[in-house]
DNA sequence: ATAATCTCTCTAGTAACTATAGGTTCAAGG
DNA sequence: CCTTGAACCTATAGTTACTAGAGAGATTAT
C-alpha cells in the first residue's frame, strides 16, 4: 500500500494535485488508514500514471475522464478514443498556427525599431496602431 | 463623449472586460454622468486600443501595464520596452516548440492504432505506458 | 410619458491547480 | 513505551483574464 507521498513520487503528480483529482472524480477515493490517511494500490498507480501522461500531452480533464471511461470497456469500438485524440490534435495545430503568426508579427515589430528613446520607439507605435500590422492575429 | 458601449464597439473589447480593466488599474476611472454612467474621451479610446492590440499579441496584463507606463515617458530609453517584447517573443517560441513536440507525439500515437476495439487500442495503450513515447513532453 | 435599450454594481463561475493555516497521524530511534 | 520529526489531514483562498447573471437604475427615441 502506497501513501499519497509514495504515489506522488512514483507518478510525478504533486500531492495537492492528487487530492484535487480525487475531488474532481478523476480518481476514486482510496482506502484510508484508521487515522484517515489515504492508502493506494497499484491499480490507482496505473490510473494516475495514465492521467499524468494524458495531461502531459495537453489533454484537459474532461477529455481524460472520457478516455478513462472508454478504456474501461475493452470490447467497445475505439472510434471515440480516436476522436478525442484527433480533436486534441486539431486544437494543438490551431494553437501552433496562431503562435507562429504572433511570432512573426512580434518579430517584425521588434526588429522595426532602431531608436533608443521611447518617444519614437516603433514597438510602442506599432502597439498603438493596429493598422501597422502585417497580418491578422 | 463615448458611452461604455460605444467604446466597446470601437475597440472590440467587451463591456465587462472594460470594467474589469478599470478595476485592475489598466485604464483610469473615467468621468461619469449625473446618473453614474461612464463617459470616455478619445484618450481612453487610444489607450484601450493599445491594450487590446497588446492582448491580441498575447501579452499579459502586467506586461501591458509596464509597457503603458513606459510609453508615457517619451524621453526614456526604450530598452525596457524591447526587453518586455523580447521576453514575450521568447515565451512564444518556447510554447511553439513544446506544441510541436506534442503534435508529433500525438500524431505518432494516433497513427499507431489500426484496431477498432478499445481492448487493443494503441492510443489507450500509449497513454498507459509512458515508456512507449518517442520523446519527452 | 413610456418603452426599449443601455448601464450600474455585485457576486460567482471558469481551468487546473497552488499555497497557506492549523491540526493530526505515522514511523523510526532511544 | 515514548518521543520527535516528517508526512498527512481538511478547508479556504489565490492564481489569470475574463464571462455570466441578477436586479436595479439611466438614457434615448417616439
Amino acid at each position: 500500500m502506497l501513501s499519497i507521498g509514495d504515489l506522488s513520487r512514483r507518478t510525478g503528480v504533486k500531492i495537492p494535485t492528487i487530492r484535487y483529482y480525487e475531488q474532481m472524480g478523476l480518481i476514486a477515493a482510496p482506502e484510508r488508514t484508521e487515522g484517515n490517511q489515504r492508502r493506494y494500490t497499484s491499480t490507482e498507480l496505473q490510473r494516475l500514471s495514465f492521467i499524468k501522461h494524458a495531461r502531459d500531452l495537453g489533454l484537459n480533464i474532461n477529455a481524460i475522464r472520457d478516455l478513462a471511461e472508454l478504456s474501461a470497456d475493452p470490447d467497445k469500438p475505439c472510434a471515440d478514443v480516436h476522436s478525442i485524440a484527433n480533436d486534441h490534435l486539431t486544437g494543438i495545430r490551431e494553437k501552433i498556427l496562431r503562435l507562429l503568426r504572433l511570432e512573426k508579427e512580434l518579430q517584425r515589430i521588434v526588429r522595426g525599431c532602431d531608436t533608443d528613446q521611447v518617444g519614437d520607439c516603433r514597438v510602442i507605435e506599432a502597439l498603438c496602431d493596429h493598422a501597422l500590422c502585417a497580418q491578422d492575429h
